[in-house]
DNA sequence: ACCTGCATGATTGTATACAATCTGGCTCGC
DNA sequence: GCGAGCCAGATTGTATACAATCATGCAGGT
Protein backbone atom coordinates (compact mmCIF):
# COMPACT_ATOMS: atom_id res chain seq x y z
CA UNK A 1 0.00 0.00 0.00
CA UNK A 2 0.95 3.59 -0.01
CA UNK A 3 2.69 3.51 -3.33
CA UNK A 4 2.23 7.39 -4.40
CA UNK A 5 4.97 9.53 -6.00
CA UNK A 6 6.53 9.91 -3.31
CA UNK A 7 6.08 6.62 -1.99
CA UNK A 8 7.58 6.16 1.27
CA UNK A 9 7.57 3.87 3.95
CA UNK A 10 8.02 5.79 7.63
CA UNK A 11 4.52 7.97 7.57
CA UNK A 12 6.72 11.25 7.57
CA UNK A 13 9.79 10.45 5.62
CA UNK A 14 9.72 12.74 2.71
CA UNK A 15 12.87 12.89 1.42
CA UNK A 16 15.96 11.90 1.14
CA UNK A 17 15.27 11.12 -3.13
CA UNK A 18 12.34 10.87 -5.00
CA UNK A 19 14.98 7.71 -7.05
CA UNK A 20 14.38 5.79 -4.27
CA UNK A 21 10.51 6.32 -4.52
CA UNK A 22 10.56 5.78 -8.66
CA UNK A 23 12.41 2.33 -7.97
CA UNK A 24 10.13 1.68 -5.18
CA UNK A 25 7.23 2.18 -7.44
CA UNK A 26 9.39 0.24 -10.75
CA UNK A 27 9.92 -2.77 -8.56
CA UNK A 28 6.19 -3.06 -7.15
CA UNK A 29 4.49 -2.63 -10.53
CA UNK A 30 6.85 -5.24 -12.26
CA UNK A 31 8.93 -3.25 -14.27
CA UNK A 32 11.84 -4.93 -12.70
CA UNK A 33 10.80 -8.75 -12.40
CA UNK A 34 11.99 -10.93 -9.35
CA UNK A 35 15.16 -12.07 -9.79
CA UNK A 36 16.46 -9.40 -12.49
CA UNK A 37 19.92 -8.70 -11.39
CA UNK A 38 20.02 -4.64 -10.80
CA UNK A 39 23.08 -3.49 -11.98
CA UNK A 40 23.88 0.71 -10.70
CA UNK A 41 25.40 1.48 -13.84
CA UNK A 42 22.12 0.24 -16.02
CA UNK A 43 19.69 1.37 -13.29
CA UNK A 44 21.52 4.99 -13.51
CA UNK A 45 20.87 5.60 -17.05
CA UNK A 46 17.55 4.49 -17.03
CA UNK A 47 16.71 7.01 -14.70
CA UNK A 48 18.98 9.46 -15.67
CA UNK A 49 21.34 10.12 -12.71
CA UNK A 50 24.48 8.92 -11.62
CA UNK A 51 25.16 5.76 -9.79
CA UNK A 52 25.36 7.63 -6.37
CA UNK A 53 21.37 8.00 -5.55
CA UNK A 54 20.75 4.80 -7.39
CA UNK A 55 23.11 3.17 -4.82
CA UNK A 56 21.29 5.11 -1.75
CA UNK A 57 17.53 3.55 -3.24
CA UNK A 58 18.97 0.31 -3.47
CA UNK A 59 20.10 0.57 0.31
CA UNK A 60 16.17 1.42 1.52
CA UNK A 61 14.62 -0.69 -0.39
CA UNK A 62 16.66 -3.67 0.36
CA UNK A 63 15.74 -2.74 3.99
CA UNK A 64 12.22 -3.00 3.35
CA UNK A 65 13.46 -6.46 1.78
CA UNK A 66 12.08 -5.94 -1.88
CA UNK A 67 15.91 -6.58 -2.96
CA UNK A 68 18.23 -8.75 -1.58
CA UNK A 69 22.04 -7.04 -0.90
CA UNK A 70 25.07 -9.35 -2.25
CA UNK A 71 28.04 -8.15 -0.87
CA UNK A 72 30.19 -6.86 -3.72
CA UNK A 73 28.06 -9.10 -6.25
CA UNK A 74 24.98 -6.31 -5.95
CA UNK A 75 21.20 -6.34 -6.39
CA UNK A 76 18.74 -8.72 -7.18
CA UNK A 77 14.94 -8.27 -7.03
CA UNK A 78 13.52 -10.30 -4.23
CA UNK A 79 12.24 -13.49 -5.43
CA UNK A 80 9.24 -15.02 -3.00
CA UNK A 81 8.97 -18.32 -2.98
CA UNK A 82 5.81 -20.21 -1.98
CA UNK A 83 6.69 -20.07 2.03
CA UNK A 84 7.50 -16.90 1.46
CA UNK A 85 4.21 -15.62 0.48
CA UNK A 86 2.32 -17.70 3.28
CA UNK A 87 4.78 -16.04 5.78
CA UNK A 88 4.21 -12.53 4.40
CA UNK A 89 0.50 -13.42 4.15
CA UNK A 90 -0.37 -14.41 7.69
CA UNK A 91 1.85 -11.40 9.53
CA UNK A 92 -0.39 -9.47 7.32
CA UNK A 93 -3.75 -11.20 8.65
CA UNK A 94 -2.16 -10.79 12.09
CA UNK A 95 -1.54 -7.18 11.85
CA UNK A 96 -4.54 -6.17 9.80
CA UNK A 97 -6.94 -8.06 12.25
CA UNK A 98 -5.26 -6.50 14.71
CA UNK A 99 -5.86 -2.79 12.91
CA UNK A 100 -9.40 -3.87 12.83
CA UNK A 101 -9.68 -4.77 15.75
CA UNK A 102 -8.64 -1.37 17.13
CA UNK A 103 -10.33 0.72 14.49
CA UNK A 104 -13.88 -0.80 15.83
CA UNK A 105 -13.81 1.42 19.21
CA UNK A 106 -11.52 4.63 17.21
CA UNK A 107 -13.23 4.68 13.71
CA UNK A 108 -14.74 8.49 12.94
CA UNK A 109 -17.48 9.31 10.74
CA UNK A 110 -15.37 10.64 8.09
CA UNK A 111 -13.39 7.68 7.85
CA UNK A 112 -16.50 5.23 7.68
CA UNK A 113 -17.37 7.28 4.67
CA UNK A 114 -14.08 6.65 2.99
CA UNK A 115 -14.66 2.92 3.26
CA UNK A 116 -18.03 3.13 2.18
CA UNK A 117 -16.95 5.01 -1.12
CA UNK A 118 -13.78 2.61 -1.35
CA UNK A 119 -16.31 -0.11 -1.46
CA UNK A 120 -18.47 1.31 -3.70
CA UNK A 121 -15.74 2.23 -6.26
CA UNK A 122 -14.90 -2.13 -5.72
CA UNK A 123 -18.28 -2.58 -6.73
CA UNK A 124 -18.75 -0.40 -9.43
CA UNK A 125 -15.54 -1.90 -11.07
CA UNK A 126 -17.67 -5.53 -11.99
CA UNK A 127 -19.90 -3.28 -14.46
CA UNK A 128 -17.42 -0.78 -15.51
CA UNK A 129 -14.94 -1.51 -19.11
CA UNK A 130 -11.15 -0.59 -19.09
CA UNK A 131 -8.78 -0.02 -21.96
CA UNK A 132 -6.38 -2.10 -20.96
CA UNK A 133 -6.04 -5.13 -18.15
CA UNK A 134 -3.30 -2.99 -16.48
CA UNK A 135 -5.66 0.03 -16.41
CA UNK A 136 -8.23 -1.97 -14.54
CA UNK A 137 -5.63 -4.02 -12.20
CA UNK A 138 -4.40 -0.59 -11.80
CA UNK A 139 -7.95 1.19 -10.10
CA UNK A 140 -8.44 -2.16 -7.97
CA UNK A 141 -5.06 -1.99 -6.21
CA UNK A 142 -5.67 1.84 -5.60
CA UNK A 143 -9.45 1.45 -4.16
CA UNK A 144 -8.26 -1.20 -2.36
CA UNK A 145 -5.48 0.05 -0.57
CA UNK A 146 -7.68 3.07 -0.39
CA UNK A 147 -10.14 0.47 1.55
CA UNK A 148 -7.19 -0.98 3.70
CA UNK A 149 -5.10 2.26 4.61
CA UNK A 150 -7.89 3.88 5.76
CA UNK A 151 -9.13 1.20 8.74
CA UNK A 152 -5.00 0.86 9.40
CA UNK A 153 -5.14 4.78 10.10
CA UNK A 154 -8.34 4.50 12.18
CA UNK A 155 -6.51 1.97 14.50
CA UNK A 156 -4.59 4.91 15.86
CA UNK A 157 -1.28 2.91 15.84
CA UNK A 158 1.08 4.70 14.23
CA UNK A 159 3.92 2.18 14.22
CA UNK A 160 1.26 0.05 12.94
CA UNK A 161 0.69 2.25 9.94
CA UNK A 162 4.47 2.95 9.27
CA UNK A 163 5.56 -0.87 9.67
CA UNK A 164 2.92 -2.04 7.23
CA UNK A 165 3.53 -1.40 3.91
CA UNK A 166 6.59 -3.36 4.14
CA UNK A 167 4.60 -6.29 5.05
CA UNK A 168 2.31 -5.70 2.48
CA UNK A 169 4.36 -4.15 -0.36
CA UNK A 170 5.07 -7.16 -2.53
CA UNK A 171 5.76 -6.68 -6.52
CA UNK A 172 2.32 -6.20 -8.28
CA UNK A 173 2.88 -9.24 -10.17
CA UNK A 174 1.82 -11.06 -7.73
CA UNK A 175 -1.12 -9.30 -5.95
CA UNK A 176 -2.91 -9.19 -9.72
CA UNK A 177 -3.81 -12.49 -9.69
CA UNK A 178 -6.00 -11.97 -6.60
CA UNK A 179 -9.07 -10.30 -9.12
CA UNK A 180 -8.51 -13.25 -11.64
CA UNK A 181 -12.23 -13.74 -11.55
CA UNK A 182 -15.51 -12.05 -11.23
CA UNK A 183 -16.51 -14.95 -8.45
CA UNK A 184 -13.26 -13.87 -6.20
CA UNK A 185 -13.76 -9.99 -6.58
CA UNK A 186 -18.03 -10.42 -5.57
CA UNK A 187 -16.38 -12.51 -2.60
CA UNK A 188 -13.78 -9.32 -1.63
CA UNK A 189 -16.44 -7.01 -1.88
CA UNK A 190 -18.55 -9.45 0.35
CA UNK A 191 -16.19 -9.31 2.78
CA UNK A 192 -15.71 -5.39 2.58
CA UNK A 193 -19.35 -4.71 3.36
CA UNK A 194 -19.14 -6.98 6.30
CA UNK A 195 -16.27 -5.71 7.42
CA UNK A 196 -17.64 -2.30 7.56
CA UNK A 197 -20.99 -3.45 8.81
CA UNK A 198 -18.94 -4.62 11.59
CA UNK A 199 -16.81 -1.35 12.35
CA UNK A 200 -19.88 0.81 12.15
CA UNK A 201 -21.14 -1.63 14.97
CA UNK A 202 -18.31 -1.87 17.24
CA UNK A 203 -17.33 -5.47 16.97
CA UNK A 204 -13.71 -5.35 17.27
CA UNK A 205 -13.74 -9.15 17.52
CA UNK A 206 -15.74 -9.79 14.28
CA UNK A 207 -13.91 -7.04 12.42
CA UNK A 208 -10.76 -8.95 13.04
CA UNK A 209 -11.93 -12.11 12.07
CA UNK A 210 -13.21 -11.19 9.08
CA UNK A 211 -10.60 -9.23 8.07
CA UNK A 212 -8.20 -11.89 8.82
CA UNK A 213 -10.49 -14.43 6.71
CA UNK A 214 -10.68 -11.88 3.97
CA UNK A 215 -6.79 -11.76 3.80
CA UNK A 216 -6.11 -15.11 4.43
CA UNK A 217 -8.74 -16.02 1.34
CA UNK A 218 -6.59 -13.50 -0.71
CA UNK A 219 -3.44 -15.68 0.30
CA UNK A 220 -5.26 -18.61 -0.98
CA UNK A 221 -6.63 -17.46 -4.57
CA UNK A 222 -2.94 -15.93 -5.04
CA UNK A 223 -1.20 -19.64 -3.84
CA UNK A 224 -3.62 -21.27 -6.66
CA UNK A 225 -3.38 -19.13 -9.27
CA UNK A 226 0.27 -19.29 -8.91
CA UNK A 227 0.16 -22.77 -9.02
CA UNK A 228 -2.04 -22.58 -11.33
CA UNK A 229 0.43 -20.37 -13.97
CA UNK A 230 3.84 -21.44 -12.88
CA UNK A 231 5.38 -18.98 -14.58
CA UNK A 232 6.10 -15.76 -13.42
CA UNK A 233 9.14 -16.89 -11.70
CA UNK A 234 8.22 -17.81 -8.48
CA UNK A 235 10.71 -20.29 -7.84
CA UNK A 236 13.14 -18.73 -9.95
CA UNK A 237 16.84 -19.72 -8.55
CA UNK A 238 18.68 -16.25 -7.79
CA UNK A 239 21.80 -16.94 -9.79
CA UNK A 240 19.68 -17.22 -12.89
CA UNK A 241 19.86 -13.15 -13.74
CA UNK A 242 17.47 -11.98 -16.59
CA UNK A 243 19.50 -9.36 -18.87
CA UNK A 244 16.40 -7.11 -20.01
CA UNK B 1 17.12 -7.36 19.88
CA UNK B 2 19.79 -8.82 16.73
CA UNK B 3 21.94 -6.06 17.34
CA UNK B 4 25.27 -7.99 16.53
CA UNK B 5 28.03 -6.34 14.94
CA UNK B 6 27.00 -7.45 11.25
CA UNK B 7 23.61 -6.96 13.14
CA UNK B 8 21.22 -6.70 9.82
CA UNK B 9 17.54 -6.31 9.92
CA UNK B 10 16.57 -8.60 7.14
CA UNK B 11 17.64 -11.98 7.96
CA UNK B 12 20.10 -12.07 5.33
CA UNK B 13 21.43 -8.74 4.17
CA UNK B 14 25.47 -9.42 5.14
CA UNK B 15 26.62 -6.70 3.88
CA UNK B 16 25.79 -3.17 1.99
CA UNK B 17 28.75 -1.89 4.63
CA UNK B 18 29.62 -2.23 7.86
CA UNK B 19 29.32 1.60 8.36
CA UNK B 20 25.48 0.73 8.78
CA UNK B 21 25.63 -2.05 11.93
CA UNK B 22 28.34 0.04 13.81
CA UNK B 23 25.77 3.43 13.13
CA UNK B 24 23.13 1.50 13.94
CA UNK B 25 24.44 0.34 16.89
CA UNK B 26 25.71 3.96 18.29
CA UNK B 27 22.18 4.79 18.07
CA UNK B 28 20.60 1.77 19.53
CA UNK B 29 23.37 2.23 22.55
CA UNK B 30 22.31 5.53 23.10
CA UNK B 31 25.80 7.04 21.88
CA UNK B 32 23.82 9.30 20.12
CA UNK B 33 20.80 10.39 22.09
CA UNK B 34 17.38 11.09 20.54
CA UNK B 35 16.58 14.41 19.54
CA UNK B 36 20.43 14.22 18.02
CA UNK B 37 21.38 15.98 14.88
CA UNK B 38 23.66 13.65 12.82
CA UNK B 39 25.47 15.79 10.55
CA UNK B 40 27.61 13.72 8.12
CA UNK B 41 30.79 15.41 7.98
CA UNK B 42 30.86 14.60 12.11
CA UNK B 43 29.65 11.35 11.62
CA UNK B 44 32.22 10.41 8.82
CA UNK B 45 35.14 11.67 11.12
CA UNK B 46 33.39 9.78 14.16
CA UNK B 47 33.53 6.52 12.43
CA UNK B 48 37.07 6.95 10.09
CA UNK B 49 35.29 7.07 6.92
CA UNK B 50 33.91 9.27 4.24
CA UNK B 51 30.48 10.86 3.80
CA UNK B 52 29.66 8.21 1.25
CA UNK B 53 28.97 5.30 3.28
CA UNK B 54 27.96 7.43 6.22
CA UNK B 55 25.05 8.66 3.87
CA UNK B 56 24.09 5.03 2.97
CA UNK B 57 23.38 4.39 6.40
CA UNK B 58 21.61 6.69 7.35
CA UNK B 59 19.38 6.37 4.36
CA UNK B 60 19.02 2.54 6.22
CA UNK B 61 18.35 3.40 9.30
CA UNK B 62 15.74 5.98 8.07
CA UNK B 63 13.83 3.15 6.81
CA UNK B 64 14.12 1.61 10.19
CA UNK B 65 12.53 4.43 11.79
CA UNK B 66 15.87 5.17 14.11
CA UNK B 67 16.35 8.62 12.89
CA UNK B 68 14.20 10.88 10.85
CA UNK B 69 15.44 12.31 7.50
CA UNK B 70 13.92 16.06 6.36
CA UNK B 71 14.97 16.28 2.72
CA UNK B 72 18.25 19.10 2.34
CA UNK B 73 18.49 19.48 6.27
CA UNK B 74 19.96 16.08 7.61
CA UNK B 75 18.58 13.78 9.78
CA UNK B 76 18.03 13.83 13.42
CA UNK B 77 17.97 10.45 15.66
CA UNK B 78 14.22 9.69 16.33
CA UNK B 79 12.83 11.19 19.90
CA UNK B 80 9.72 8.87 21.33
CA UNK B 81 6.96 10.67 22.47
CA UNK B 82 4.81 8.53 25.35
CA UNK B 83 2.50 7.69 22.70
CA UNK B 84 5.27 6.45 20.48
CA UNK B 85 6.27 4.03 22.86
CA UNK B 86 2.82 2.38 23.61
CA UNK B 87 2.20 2.28 19.84
CA UNK B 88 5.54 0.36 19.90
CA UNK B 89 4.60 -2.00 22.50
CA UNK B 90 1.56 -2.93 21.43
CA UNK B 91 2.68 -3.90 18.23
CA UNK B 92 5.45 -5.95 19.52
CA UNK B 93 2.67 -7.59 21.88
CA UNK B 94 0.33 -8.88 19.45
CA UNK B 95 3.26 -9.77 17.06
CA UNK B 96 5.53 -11.75 19.84
CA UNK B 97 2.41 -13.16 20.60
CA UNK B 98 1.39 -14.80 17.99
CA UNK B 99 5.61 -15.43 17.75
CA UNK B 100 4.72 -17.31 20.54
CA UNK B 101 1.60 -19.18 19.90
CA UNK B 102 3.24 -20.45 16.41
CA UNK B 103 6.53 -21.73 18.42
CA UNK B 104 4.17 -23.69 20.40
CA UNK B 105 3.89 -26.21 18.29
CA UNK B 106 7.20 -26.63 16.38
CA UNK B 107 9.90 -25.30 18.49
CA UNK B 108 12.67 -27.87 18.79
CA UNK B 109 14.05 -29.50 21.63
CA UNK B 110 17.79 -27.71 20.50
CA UNK B 111 15.47 -24.31 21.09
CA UNK B 112 13.74 -25.60 24.05
CA UNK B 113 17.48 -26.18 25.76
CA UNK B 114 18.35 -22.47 24.03
CA UNK B 115 15.15 -20.84 26.37
CA UNK B 116 16.26 -22.64 29.44
CA UNK B 117 19.98 -21.70 29.16
CA UNK B 118 19.08 -18.17 28.74
CA UNK B 119 16.50 -17.87 31.59
CA UNK B 120 18.92 -19.33 33.98
CA UNK B 121 21.87 -16.65 32.70
CA UNK B 122 19.10 -14.04 33.81
CA UNK B 123 18.23 -15.71 36.96
CA UNK B 124 21.80 -16.38 38.04
CA UNK B 125 22.66 -12.35 37.10
CA UNK B 126 20.56 -11.15 40.28
CA UNK B 127 23.41 -12.96 42.41
CA UNK B 128 26.28 -11.72 40.22
CA UNK B 129 28.29 -8.76 40.41
CA UNK B 130 29.11 -6.31 37.53
CA UNK B 131 31.49 -3.81 37.11
CA UNK B 132 29.31 -0.84 35.99
CA UNK B 133 25.88 -0.74 35.87
CA UNK B 134 26.42 -0.59 31.61
CA UNK B 135 27.54 -3.96 31.82
CA UNK B 136 25.17 -5.08 33.86
CA UNK B 137 22.88 -3.98 31.43
CA UNK B 138 24.50 -5.21 28.30
CA UNK B 139 24.32 -8.53 30.17
CA UNK B 140 20.27 -8.57 30.50
CA UNK B 141 19.90 -7.30 26.88
CA UNK B 142 21.93 -10.05 25.77
CA UNK B 143 20.36 -12.69 27.45
CA UNK B 144 17.05 -10.86 27.35
CA UNK B 145 17.48 -10.72 23.42
CA UNK B 146 18.56 -14.26 23.23
CA UNK B 147 15.44 -15.40 24.80
CA UNK B 148 12.91 -13.54 22.71
CA UNK B 149 14.66 -14.44 19.40
CA UNK B 150 14.58 -18.44 19.74
CA UNK B 151 10.93 -18.23 20.20
CA UNK B 152 10.84 -15.88 17.19
CA UNK B 153 12.83 -18.01 15.51
CA UNK B 154 11.07 -20.86 16.49
CA UNK B 155 7.83 -19.75 14.97
CA UNK B 156 8.88 -20.51 11.51
CA UNK B 157 7.46 -17.50 10.02
CA UNK B 158 10.88 -15.74 8.24
CA UNK B 159 9.31 -12.57 7.66
CA UNK B 160 8.53 -12.32 11.01
CA UNK B 161 11.75 -12.52 11.99
CA UNK B 162 13.11 -10.06 9.62
CA UNK B 163 10.22 -7.61 10.25
CA UNK B 164 10.52 -7.84 14.70
CA UNK B 165 13.62 -5.78 14.90
CA UNK B 166 12.25 -2.43 13.71
CA UNK B 167 9.77 -3.31 16.20
CA UNK B 168 11.81 -3.85 18.97
CA UNK B 169 14.77 -1.83 18.41
CA UNK B 170 14.71 1.28 20.24
CA UNK B 171 16.96 2.91 21.98
CA UNK B 172 18.68 0.50 24.33
CA UNK B 173 18.17 4.10 26.81
CA UNK B 174 14.88 3.60 26.97
CA UNK B 175 14.91 -0.08 27.46
CA UNK B 176 17.32 -0.02 30.44
CA UNK B 177 14.43 1.05 32.67
CA UNK B 178 13.05 -2.10 32.09
CA UNK B 179 15.21 -3.64 35.12
CA UNK B 180 15.49 -0.76 37.22
CA UNK B 181 14.65 -2.96 40.22
CA UNK B 182 15.05 -6.07 41.74
CA UNK B 183 11.84 -7.13 42.05
CA UNK B 184 10.70 -6.25 38.30
CA UNK B 185 13.99 -8.45 37.80
CA UNK B 186 12.11 -11.22 39.33
CA UNK B 187 8.82 -10.67 38.03
CA UNK B 188 10.17 -11.26 34.25
CA UNK B 189 12.36 -14.27 35.21
CA UNK B 190 8.96 -15.51 36.65
CA UNK B 191 7.22 -14.75 32.85
CA UNK B 192 10.32 -16.53 31.29
CA UNK B 193 9.90 -19.92 33.07
CA UNK B 194 5.97 -19.28 32.74
CA UNK B 195 6.42 -19.22 29.04
CA UNK B 196 8.94 -21.73 28.83
CA UNK B 197 6.70 -24.32 30.60
CA UNK B 198 3.75 -23.15 28.21
CA UNK B 199 6.20 -23.99 24.97
CA UNK B 200 7.51 -27.39 26.31
CA UNK B 201 3.50 -28.41 26.94
CA UNK B 202 2.72 -27.03 23.44
CA UNK B 203 0.20 -24.87 24.60
CA UNK B 204 -0.28 -22.24 22.23
CA UNK B 205 -2.79 -20.22 23.37
CA UNK B 206 -1.22 -19.75 27.16
CA UNK B 207 2.17 -19.29 25.38
CA UNK B 208 0.57 -16.34 23.62
CA UNK B 209 -1.39 -14.38 26.95
CA UNK B 210 2.24 -15.06 28.99
CA UNK B 211 4.26 -13.79 26.21
CA UNK B 212 1.72 -10.26 25.86
CA UNK B 213 1.56 -9.85 29.54
CA UNK B 214 4.82 -10.03 30.15
CA UNK B 215 5.79 -7.60 27.11
CA UNK B 216 2.65 -4.95 28.39
CA UNK B 217 4.55 -5.14 31.90
CA UNK B 218 7.80 -4.07 30.00
CA UNK B 219 5.79 -1.41 28.81
CA UNK B 220 4.17 -0.61 32.07
CA UNK B 221 7.33 -0.54 34.09
CA UNK B 222 9.26 1.66 31.42
CA UNK B 223 6.89 4.11 30.98
CA UNK B 224 6.77 4.96 34.75
CA UNK B 225 9.91 4.77 35.07
CA UNK B 226 10.22 7.74 32.48
CA UNK B 227 7.48 9.47 33.86
CA UNK B 228 9.44 9.54 37.25
CA UNK B 229 12.68 10.55 35.89
CA UNK B 230 10.98 12.91 32.81
CA UNK B 231 14.47 13.48 32.04
CA UNK B 232 15.76 11.58 28.66
CA UNK B 233 14.10 13.87 25.64
CA UNK B 234 11.20 11.31 25.58
CA UNK B 235 9.15 14.71 25.69
CA UNK B 236 11.24 16.93 23.40
CA UNK B 237 9.43 18.74 20.76
CA UNK B 238 12.54 19.77 19.31
CA UNK B 239 11.42 21.86 16.45
CA UNK B 240 10.85 19.45 14.49
CA UNK B 241 7.49 18.16 13.53
CA UNK B 242 5.88 15.73 15.39
CA UNK B 243 3.95 13.07 13.55
CA UNK B 244 0.42 13.60 12.25
C1' DA C 1 10.80 49.68 15.60
C1' DC C 2 9.79 46.18 12.39
C1' DC C 3 9.60 43.82 8.32
C1' DT C 4 11.71 42.60 3.80
C1' DG C 5 15.46 41.16 1.04
C1' DC C 6 19.98 39.81 0.24
C1' DA C 7 24.64 37.98 1.25
C1' DT C 8 27.19 34.43 3.55
C1' DG C 9 28.31 30.21 5.77
C1' DA C 10 27.07 25.65 6.60
C1' DT C 11 25.24 21.35 5.01
C1' DT C 12 23.08 18.34 1.97
C1' DG C 13 22.60 16.24 -2.86
C1' DT C 14 25.01 14.66 -7.04
C1' DA C 15 28.61 13.47 -10.16
C1' DT C 16 32.91 11.55 -11.22
C1' DA C 17 37.33 9.22 -10.44
C1' DC C 18 39.68 5.57 -8.54
C1' DA C 19 40.54 1.34 -5.60
C1' DA C 20 38.88 -3.26 -4.18
C1' DT C 21 36.57 -7.33 -5.30
C1' DC C 22 34.37 -10.84 -7.85
C1' DT C 23 33.39 -13.77 -12.26
C1' DG C 24 34.77 -16.38 -16.06
C1' DG C 25 37.77 -18.07 -19.25
C1' DC C 26 42.31 -19.15 -20.56
C1' DT C 27 46.81 -21.09 -20.25
C1' DC C 28 50.17 -23.97 -18.37
C1' DG C 29 51.68 -27.96 -16.12
C1' DC C 30 50.80 -32.65 -14.92
C1' DG D 1 42.65 -34.82 -21.23
C1' DC D 2 42.06 -32.37 -16.98
C1' DG D 3 42.57 -29.39 -13.03
C1' DA D 4 44.98 -25.41 -10.55
C1' DG D 5 46.31 -20.82 -10.96
C1' DC D 6 46.31 -16.47 -13.13
C1' DC D 7 44.76 -12.66 -16.10
C1' DA D 8 41.08 -9.54 -17.89
C1' DG D 9 36.58 -7.59 -17.84
C1' DA D 10 32.87 -6.14 -15.20
C1' DT D 11 30.86 -4.33 -11.07
C1' DT D 12 30.76 -2.80 -6.53
C1' DG D 13 32.71 0.16 -2.59
C1' DT D 14 34.91 4.52 -1.30
C1' DA D 15 36.71 9.09 -1.63
C1' DT D 16 36.68 13.64 -3.23
C1' DA D 17 35.05 17.69 -5.78
C1' DC D 18 31.45 20.54 -6.96
C1' DA D 19 26.54 22.24 -7.36
C1' DA D 20 22.13 23.06 -5.00
C1' DT D 21 19.73 24.26 -1.01
C1' DC D 22 18.80 26.05 3.44
C1' DA D 23 19.52 28.89 7.90
C1' DT D 24 21.22 33.03 9.79
C1' DG D 25 22.49 37.60 10.47
C1' DC D 26 22.74 42.17 8.77
C1' DA D 27 21.48 46.18 6.30
C1' DG D 28 18.16 49.25 4.47
C1' DG D 29 13.72 50.95 3.59
C1' DT D 30 9.06 52.04 5.25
Amino acid sequence: MQVEPGGVVEAEAPGGDAVYGRLRRLIIEGHYAPGTRLVEDRLARDLGVSRTPVRQALARVAVEGLVQLFPNRGAVVRTFTHADLVDAYDLRAVMEGYAAYRAAGRISPGQLADLEAAAAALEGSLQQHFPTRQAEVHFLVEHNQRFHNTIIAASGNARLKALLPVVVDVPLQYRSFNWYTREERAVSNFFHRRILQALRAGDADRARALMQEHIYRGRDVLLESLDEHATTGVHQRSSEAQRD
